[in-house]
DNA sequence: CAAATATGACTGACTAGTCAGTCATTGTCA
DNA sequence: TGACAATGACTGACTAGTCAGTCATATTTG
């Protein structure tokens, strides 16, 4: 129950040692909070009010990447951002919405890497190539790839991120994937035509990359790039030149 | 901590409803607990003890899969399986030994089929076909995929965890897999000699197929089956006969 | 200085783990 | 074999502790 029944008056609360407390945590090795001591030119409330945000949104990743929905204390997102816990919710409603809303934030640059001109210029297999490259390389390495970790482990639990990923990224990737494979069929660069039934078939060994990255690594270090190539030889018979 | 310094006199708990709550307890529609009342040829205290505990790895399997380590309540294992919390504690040392177990003893039939007759009669394509749509339906379908589901999710925050599925079931069936391919490359059945490297592409369809299962099915169905032969077409080239 | 921001102590709901007490089953003995 | 004693599986009320969210107070800004 915790009990508490004591502190009856509480003689003055007295913030004595604000700065000594600001220098502490300024001490540590928090991301944000030392380029707002630095940097602090003149900074606006509007400025400082998104740089703060900006704190809270990249500490919040941290933690809720590191140990999930759940497991993740609120506390620890605003030591981490150099904030009181208060302030988080001048950004926030509650866990939830932040979390939710970060998912969403994360993915926004995935997505207009997504809309990003299709334009084919040399050979499907160069443009799928150059796509993976960048897949692989940006987000299976990255914290990106957390964030699909991330969503395969809280999405049956969040419907309304499950959703949002499904609509707003796989089936507009997905989509695109068919559009590459039904190019490279009629250009003759593919030859099993069932192919273009499963677009998840060109993107399953990222995922799987980004999967044993985060479990495996460890173990046995994976070459996504490498894998994605001998993968891509699968698809449009072996390359010729080097 | 848990001090318990207390507790001088307890002045006489006095447990007065105990066939009433036993009662009700019958009353609800408990899993094995029915199973109990009904068929009780005469179940001895192991028998009865054993029976205990598979209901509770069953509960507590359904509980984890469906809220994931941190979130789930004990109370809510308990309540399913139809025991008291203190009995929880009878079977398993605290809920991490508990998940833990779980884990382990969920893979064991994977390790066992996995361990099973590699013998191959025909091509090997039907050998991985076979194995890929057993994998399919009796693991995609199935809650062996929450399991793989869980590894993914939980994985990271247990090391324990994902050693040992590394070591018991990652690596037995990537070497699997490797020997397979060498055998299908020698025998002229697969050209791309270089799959031998990546014994992870063979199976990537059938991971993303689970994933798929659990997040997206709702949005789009998703033929497991059919894509994995479509992706066994690219990998042995196409079938001739249908 | 008033308004806008930020703080962190505090509350209360919630939960992992404990343990004194109960009682069905098993063992013992006459 | 029937009565009685011993056992230990089981229970659930209870404790200590945690943490999301609040709000009175303090600080900063314009």
């Amino acid at each position: 129950m915790t009990k508490r029944t004591d502190k009856p008056t509480r003689p003055s609360p007295q913030r004595p040692r604000q700065a000594a407390i600001r220098a502490a945590s300024a001490k540590t090795p928090k991301v944000v909070s030392a380029k707002l001591a630095e940097a602090r030119p003149v900074a606006n409330r509007a400025e400082r009010s998104a740089e703060r945000r900006a704190a809270i949104v990249e500490a919040a990743m941290d933690e809720f990447v590191a140990r999930g929905f759940a497991a993740t204390r609120l506390d620890d997102i605003a030591k981490r951002a150099g904030v009181a816990k208060g302030t988080l919710y001048l950004h926030f409603k509650d866990k939830e919405s932040m979390f939710e809303e970060l998912i969403r934030t994360a993915l926004v640059p995935l997505i207009s890497r997504l809309a990003a001109p299709p334009t084919i210029t040399g050979p499907v297999r160069d443009a799928v190539e150059g796509f993976a490259e960048i897949f692989i390389r940006e987000v299976a390495t990255t914290r990106r790839g957390d964030i699909i970790r991330l969503i395969v482990s809280e999405g049956p639990r969040f419907p309304a991120i499950a959703d949002f990923y499904f609509r707003e990224v796989v089936s507009k990737g997905l989509a695109a994937m068919h559009r590459l494979v039904q190019l490279a069929i009629t250009r003759g660069e593919i030859r099993q035509k069932e192919l273009a039934h499963f677009p998840q078939l060109i993107v399953a060994p990222a995922i799987v990359a980004v999967i044993w990255q985060s479990l495996f690594a460890r173990h046995a270090p994976l070459d996504g790039i490498a894998m994605f190539k001998v993968h891509l030889d699968l698809i449009f018979g072996e390359r010729r030149t080097t």
